[in-house]
RNA sequence: CGGGGUGUAGCGCAGGGGUAGCGCGCCUGUUUUGGGAACAGGAGGUCGUAGGUUCAAAUCCUAUCACCCCGACCA
C-alpha cells in the first residue's frame, strides 16, 4: 500500500477526548474513528491489525479442535426470556421490535443461539464432545463506555462454546482453552496474569479471566508475591493475621453526639479503624440484612451475595433501616435479635472493638464478639486488602489494576437444561450437556496491545500483529532516482511475500516522514535516499530500539526476507 | 443513575451583548527536502439544538441533546 493512496489522516495532537495511551495513540496515528460513546470505526491500518488478532485466535481455537461458525446477530427476544437472560442483562440488553411488533435482542453473547443450534446436532454421547467458536460483533449497552476500544457498546468478540457429556470432557477442554489463550496472548507480546474469578450470575464450577496489568484498567487482581496465588478482588480470599492477644476490657457506653462514620468515631476517640466494628444493612431479595466487619475493611458484595444465595443484593435504604428501628451510624448488632447478622471474619481478629450503640449520638467501646453480641453467621465477606496474607502460603498479597481480556467458564447445564439441550448416555438415559464458553474482545486486545506495546513516540506493533511487515520510506520522493529505487524495492517487497506500506509522498519533509513512521509502528523500516542511494546503501530501522544500520543496496531484500 | 466538565473551521483552542478569531491542517504558486520547511496568496463557520430576553445573542436566561472524566453498574 502506498501512503499516497492509504485513507489515513494522522494527527499532530492527540485528542483531548483521549485519557490511555492505546485510545489516544490509535486516534493519532488516524487507526479508529468514533461515531458515538462507544462506537467505533476500524480504519484501514487498525482493520489490518484486527485481521492478524483474529487469525491468531483462529490458529489457536483452531488447534485445539474448536470449529468456527457465523449465528445471527438479531434474535428473538423469547429464546432470551427462556434462560431469564432478558432480566439479567437487563438496561444492558439492546432491542428492538419487528414490524409486527415482535420483540428481538441485538445478541450481547450467543450461549442461547448456539445452545439451540446444538439441539439439531446432539442427540447421543457419541455426538460429544465439540466446540464451535465465532469471531462476531456483539451489542452490549453499557452504562458507561470509556477509554477508546476498552469499553465500547459494539465490540468484536471470539466467544468459544464447548458441549461435554461429563465433568472430565468440560475439564480437558477448559484446560485447553487455557493453554490457546496464554499462545494467543504470547504472540500478541501482551502480559497476562491468569485470576480465580466470579462465574456471575449464572454460576458454574471454575473461571478465569486474563488480565493485562495496567493502571488505567477497571480491574483489580489480588496476586500473591511468594506463590501462584492471583485471583479477582471480587473472588479474592486472603487471612488476616489475629491480633486478640489483649484480655476483655469491660464495656463502656460513651456520647458521642454528631459522630456517625466510622472516620468521625476515629477522630473522636483517636482510635484506629482497624479498632472499630462497621455495621451495615442490605436489601437480599427484599429481607433486611446486617452485615459487619472490621471498620478498616470493606464488604465484598459478591462473596455476601453467595452466602445469602441472593439473587439480588443491594444496599438498604435509610427508611427499610429505620424501619427494624436501627439507627443510622449507631449501628451495631449489640443487643438485636430480630435480623439476620453476619459478621465477617475480621470481627474475631482483635479485641476490644468500639462499635454503634444502637442509640443516636452513642458508641460503645470494648466489645467483644460473643462476650457481646452474636452473629447468625460468620463467613469471609470481605474484600481482600493488601493487609491480608495469602490463604495458600501466608505470602503477601499484592493489589494490581488491570484490563479483562479473556475470560473463560465451566457454565455447566445451566443453558442445555433451561433451552432444552439433551443427549442419552450410555446407560440410555437423558442428560444435559456441560458446557463451557471462552471470551476474548478482539478490539480490546488491539487495544492491550497498544496499551503494552508503544513508547512516547508511537505504537510499537509486535510483528505479529502489525499492519504490514515493512514501513518502506523514500525520504525524497521527488527525486525520480530516489522514487524509482523505492518503488522496485516495494515491488520487490511485495514479489517475496512481504506486505510493505510505502511512504511514496513527495510533498512531505523527512520529519514528517520520521514522524508517521513512529506513530504507525511498524516494526522494520527501511529507508531509502538520495544520501543512501549515493553510498549504494540501504538503511534498516528497528522501530522498536529505533536503531539503525545500514546493508548494501544489492542485498536489501535478501536481508529484509530473512529478518522478519 | 449520581457528581464534575466540555460543545466556536478538519484538529487543538481563545473570545463572554454590537464586523467570527488564533495555531496546526487544507488549496494555489515559488523556493525547499535526513527529524513535524519558508515566503506569498486563498478557501473554509446557521458558535451543539430549540425556545426566550434585547434595537442587537456565540456571549444573558430556560430547556434539551451530544461527548468526556469519576463513581454506581457490568458473565
Amino acid at each position: 500500500m502506498k501512503l499516497t493512496q492509504l485513507a489515513y489522516k494522522t494527527l499532530r495532537d492527540t485528542g483531548s477526548d483521549a485519557e490511555t495511551s492505546s485510545h489516544a495513540l490509535l486516534l493519532q496515528a488516524g487507526f479508529i474513528h468514533q461515531l458515538g460513546a462507544g462506537i467505533y470505526s476500524y480504519l484501514p491500518l487498525a482493520l489490518k491489525a484486527i485481521k492478524n488478532i483474529e487469525s491468531i485466535i483462529r490458529y489457536e481455537m483452531d488447534k485445539t479442535g474448536a470449529q468456527e461458525i457465523l449465528m445471527p446477530h438479531i434474535q428473538p427476544q423469547e429464546l432470551w426470556d427462556l434462560t431469564g437472560r432478558t432480566t439479567a442483562f437487563g438496561d444492558n440488553l439492546f432491542t428492538l421490535k419487528d414490524r409486527r411488533q415482535r420483540g428481538l435482542v441485538l445478541a450481547p453473547t450467543h450461549e442461547e443461539s448456539v445452545t439451540t443450534i446444538s439441539k439439531s446436532i446432539i442427540q447421543s454421547y457419541k455426538d460429544l464432545p465439540f466446540t464451535l467458536y465465532q469471531i462476531q460483533t456483539k451489542f452490549r449497552d453499557e452504562a458507561r463506555p470509556r477509554a477508546g476500544l476498552i469499553r465500547v457498546r459494539e465490540f468484536s468478540m471470539k466467544d468459544a462454546y464447548s458441549f461435554s457429556a461429563n465433568e472430565d470432557s468440560l475439564d480437558e477442554i477448559y484446560e485447553s482453552m487455557a493453554i490457546a489463550y496464554k499462545n494467543i496472548y504470547q504472540k500478541c507480546e501482551i502480559p497476562v496474569l491468569m485470576a480465580e474469578a466470579d462465574s456471575g450470575a449464572i454460576g458454574g464450577k471454575d473461571s478465569h479471566e486474563f488480565i493485562y496489568p495496567t493502571e488505567s484498567g477497571e480491574d483489580t487482581v489480588i496476586t500473591c508475591s511468594n506463590c501462584q496465588y492471583t485471583a479477582n478482588v471480587e473472588k479474592a480470599i486472603g487471612i488476616l493475621p489475629a491480633e486478640n492477644h489483649d484480655t476483655e476490657a469491660p464495656q463502656a457506653e460513651i456520647s458521642t453526639p454528631g459522630v456517625t462514620t466510622i472516620e468521625e468515631v476515629c477522630n473522636f476517640l483517636n482510635i484506629n479503624a482497624n479498632q472499630t466494628l462497621k455495621s451495615l444493612c442490605y436489601s437480599a431479595d427484599g429481607q433486611l440484612v446486617m452485615v459487619c466487619i472490621r471498620g478498616d475493611l470493606n464488604i465484598n458484595e459478591v462473596k455476601l451475595k453467595h452466602i445469602l444465595n441472593a439473587t439480588e443484593l443491594r444496599a438498604a435504604s435509610t427508611a427499610e433501616i429505620e424501619q427494624e428501628g436501627l439507627v443510622l451510624g449507631s449501628m451495631s448488632p449489640l443487643g438485636i435479635s430480630n435480623i439476620n447478622i453476619i459478621g465477617d471474619t475480621s470481627i474475631v481478629t482483635k479485641k476490644n472493638l468500639t462499635a454503634g450503640g444502637n442509640k443516636p449520638g452513642t458508641h460503645i467501646v470494648n466489645i467483644n464478639y460473643q462476650r457481646d453480641f452474636h452473629v447468625n453467621q460468620i463467613a469471609d465477606i470481605s474484600t481482600v486488602t493488601e493487609m491480608h496474607l495469602c490463604n495458600e502460603c501466608n505470602g503477601k498479597l499484592e493489589a494490581v489494576r488491570g484490563i479483562e481480556i479473556g475470560h473463560i467458564f465451566k457454565l455447566g447445564s445451566f443453558f442445555s437444561e433451561s433451552l432444552g439441550l439433551h443427549f442419552t448416555d450410555q446407560d440410555g438415559k437423558q442428560q444435559f450437556p456441560l458446557m463451557g464458553c471462552y471470551g476474548i474482545g478482539v478490539g480490546r486486545l488491539l487495544a492491550a496491545v497498544v496499551e503494552s506495546n508503544h513508547d512516547d513516540k508511537g505504537i510499537i506493533f509486535p510483528k505479529n500483529v502489525s499492519p504490514y511487515q515493512v514501513h518502506l520510506i523514500a525520504l525524497n520522493a521527488n527525486d525520480e532516482t530516489c522514487y524509482e529505487k523505492a518503488h522496485a524495492i516495494y515491488d520487490s517487497l511485495w514479489d517475496h511475500g512481504v506486505t510493505c506500506l510505502f511512504d511514496d509522498r513527495t510533498d512531505q519533509s523527512a520529519g514528517v516522514k520520521f514522524r508517521d513512521s513512529e506513530l504507525f509502528g511498524i516494526p522494520l523500516q527501511v529507508i531509502v535516499s538520495p544520501r543512501n542511494l549515493n553510498n549504494d546503501i540501504c538503511e534498516i530501522k528497528l522501530r522498536k530500539t529505533l536503531e539503525t544500520y545500514s546493508v548494501p543496496l544489492g542485498e536489501t531484500i535478501d536481508h529484509i526476507v530473512n529478518s522478519i
